[in-house]
DNA sequence: TTAGATGCAAACGATTTGCGCGGAA
DNA sequence: TTCCGCGCAAATCGTTTGCATCTAA
């Protein structure tokens, strides 16, 4: 865990933070974020890298340690630990969306979006809607005095499909 | 659980959602509610909204079931499926910053608060920022075609306090 | 009188950790 | 040759539930 680099963890209030690149150019950066933190390049890590590259919203640990691919070659601990590694230099970011279990994204320079979430069958996708709150965050840094500042903004209601359910099972299992 | 009333579940959209009622106020509303939606009247639940209502800020299970009145008088069992039933007939909600263990809110019309969570030592405390957000919960209906829409928004980094404190502590410890 | 509430203790689900081994640097 | 990273199994943490009892209505 060198104290190499300063690659950006998307603190940067001039990040545009909209857009984003495309899955290769994120796996790219991350790789190369992890490299310069000194970070061992091992085969695990490297799935779990592309897995998550690929992925248009957040992942469980279980639906991460439960690919294919990655179940194959590695254990959920493992999976575990490297997540728990990209959080904490930076790479990738724990967010939680009304379950128990935390969500994991890859984070990317100039990247930012939004989700939506289900509360009745869990389902998550991504707004698309120009987000107005990164102005927000300078109010925060501003007035409240905090640093490393960044924001999670999420909607929760009744997907179409699920308004066309009977009333009963609408909230999900509380759990 | 009478489908009696239709009391605001904080789902209106044509709620203004900013200054909020007084503690007084907000305990008289959820007693209502409850009331309305046929829950019966016990001294425990009377403590847990007495409670809620005086917050400034979401509370944990544990800090609800841990306080004295309330800790002395029922079990934490009893409070956790109270808290469910507020949030099943909308006079409480669930929410999760950056923690394994979830937080609680008592809603109440026209009130809504966002928060800055410090990713240093864990403290909570409201933005009183004008928030932008409620627009887009608009969007989010007719765009996307979800229903009864709320949104979560919640702003992280590091305290002013926790900026002067070495850098080793610095993020909360993962759990 | 009766269905909803409660307390206690046990069950669960998912994360998190200890430990000894194996492989990248 | 050294540590970092890994797998396996066990520990933890906080929530959730079963069941017998109590109580508001």
């Amino acid at each position: 865990m060198k104290p190499k680099a300063d690659s950006c963890a998307c603190h940067d209030p001039a990040h545009a933070h909209s857009p984003g690149l495309g899955p290769v150019a994120k796996l790219e950066w991350a790789s190369r974020v992890c490299r310069e933190r000194g970070l061992r390049r091992t085969p695990a890590r490297e799935r779990v890298l592309q897995f998550l590259a690929r992925q248009e919203r957040p992942a469980t640990l279980a639906s991460i340690s439960g690919d294919r691919a990655i179940a194959a070659a590695c254990d959920p601990a493992t999976v575990f630990r490297i997540l728990q590694k990209l959080e904490e230099i930076g790479v990738a970011r724990r967010i939680w969306l009304h379950e128990r279990a935390p969500y994991y994204v890859l984070l990317a320079p100039h990247d930012h979006r939004d989700y939506v979430f289900c509360t009745g069958c869990g389902r998550l996708e991504e707004t698309l809607l120009e987000c107005p709150v990164r102005e927000l965050e300078k109010e925060v840094v501003a007035r409240l005095g905090y640093a490393e500042v960044y924001h999670e903004l999420g909607f929760y209601g009744l997907c179409p499909e699920c308004q066309r359910k009977p009333k009963q099972g609408l909230r999900i299992k509380s759990r």
